[in-house]
DNA sequence: TTAAAAAACGAACGATCGTGCTATTCTTAA
DNA sequence: TTAAGAATAGCACGATCGTTCGTTTTTTAA
């Protein structure tokens, strides 16, 4: 409960109209929960580093010092953003692959949903939070970095087990090492992370794609000669 | 002209006894160059969005105004770090790639180069300033990353341009995309920095490797059957 | 309806940010 | 040796940083 009632109290009329998609204030959702979603989506464009009390206060429509309060420090509320950003890719990306068959079927289901996450033109994406705070954070040790790194080695194992399942299901060839599988297929989403939002390329969506298709044509039969 | 006197003037030992690394002042180097490979240096780790004149004053041992006199503005200073960047990353992985025979043997130079260019442990290394500098800026217009985003443009081009010679000249069969070998490649470095530094995967180099000699493979002979 | 509890605010703190301005120190040329 | 010029330092500015604290407002419970 306590929702943001400085935009009520600003503009009187009942039917409430909010101005736009930014502060989407009064509701269900409690103070703290809106303070991290536009927070998630601040970090979105600033970087988890780049995230700042004042401006995110500004952002939510509440103060500083009121918004402060619903966290231990500045730390406490970065953590408690990636958290979001680690369940929103779980929510948006891994889960609905889980409903789909063992396998390759899963395999192909995250990589889909991976891309159009990350796609997901300007919307919030915790994938692409998570991916930014990981190079911001890779050379500055302590409670953040710690648990980016955490939530991208589940997610690499996750793809591992996927792999090693369609192995053993007969999907994929016996001799595939499912670590370099999950390797590769996280390097082309990096790669296309970059490509689509660094370089504007138009042909990133393209290009993962025939890379994602050469990887399975390769995990599906031993196509290497020995040399 | 213009050394670093500070230290002198501290202490007046004559055999120049320097406290560390760190400042590598008085030599022939300009103050500017000294500023800007320090510059380098602490972008190296805290981004070149979190490069501070402040800190980076204390750190080459001069006062913030001193320091600030070689620079029309912060954007001027980071933009010339990110030159610095891109200038050290040609001179110390293209050109020497670029001494080695046209075609296959050029983009395997250019690999190793490349991998030894990122691991180079805890030394400075343009590369990484650049790539973080990319995830920094991709929400962010400006010169800055304009820059980053014509730097890296060139440089995929250069990866490119020998694909498409090694097509030529036989080495690589003839229906090869060289635009795709070369996100392909880029997308593999992107993994290696970030299995490396972020993750610190001791098998990032095994991995790395092997997706290397993979798409070498399959760069020289059709392996992929249409279906 | 009212008292207690929770939430939000306003003001202020010390620190640091980027950036000017003036004075001092150093280097160079005459 | 001295004057001119360049390089650097010192100081201060307004803004913003993260954070604290006491007050006011709002919500909840009795």
């Amino acid at each position: 409960m306590s929702l943001l009632n400085l935009n009520q109290r600003k503009s009187k009329m009942p039917p409430r109209k909010f101005t736009s998609e930014s502060t989407l204030s009064s509701s269900g959702k409690s103070t703290r929960a809106v303070i991290l979603q536009t927070a998630l989506r601040v970090a979105c464009t600033h970087g988890i580093e780049g995230l700042t009390i004042g401006e995110l206060a500004k952002e939510v429509g509440m103060s500083k010092s009121g918004l402060f309060a619903h966290f231990k420090n500045k730390d406490d509320l970065q953590l408690e953003v990636l958290k979001l950003a680690a369940n929103e890719f779980i929510q948006k990306v891994m889960k609905p692959s889980f409903e789909k068959p063992r396998g390759e079927a899963r395999i192909k289901a995250m990589f889909k949903n991976w891309i159009s996450h990350v796609d997901g033109s300007e919307a919030v994406s915790g994938g692409i939070v998570l991916i930014s705070a990981s190079i911001e954070l890779d050379d500055r040790p302590g409670k953040l970095r710690d648990f980016v790194s955490n939530a991208q080695k589940e997610l690499i194992q996750n793809i591992e087990k996927a792999a090693r399942i369609a192995v053993e299901e007969g999907q994929f060839r016996k001799d595939l090492s499912a670590e370099q599988f999950a390797w590769s297929l996280y390097s082309f989403i990096l790669g296309y992370h970059h490509f689509k939002r660094m370089l504007n390329d138009p042909k990133a969506e393209k290009h993962v794609e025939n890379s994602f298709k050469g990887l399975l044509e390769f995990s599906k039969r031993p196509i290497l000669k020995k040399n």
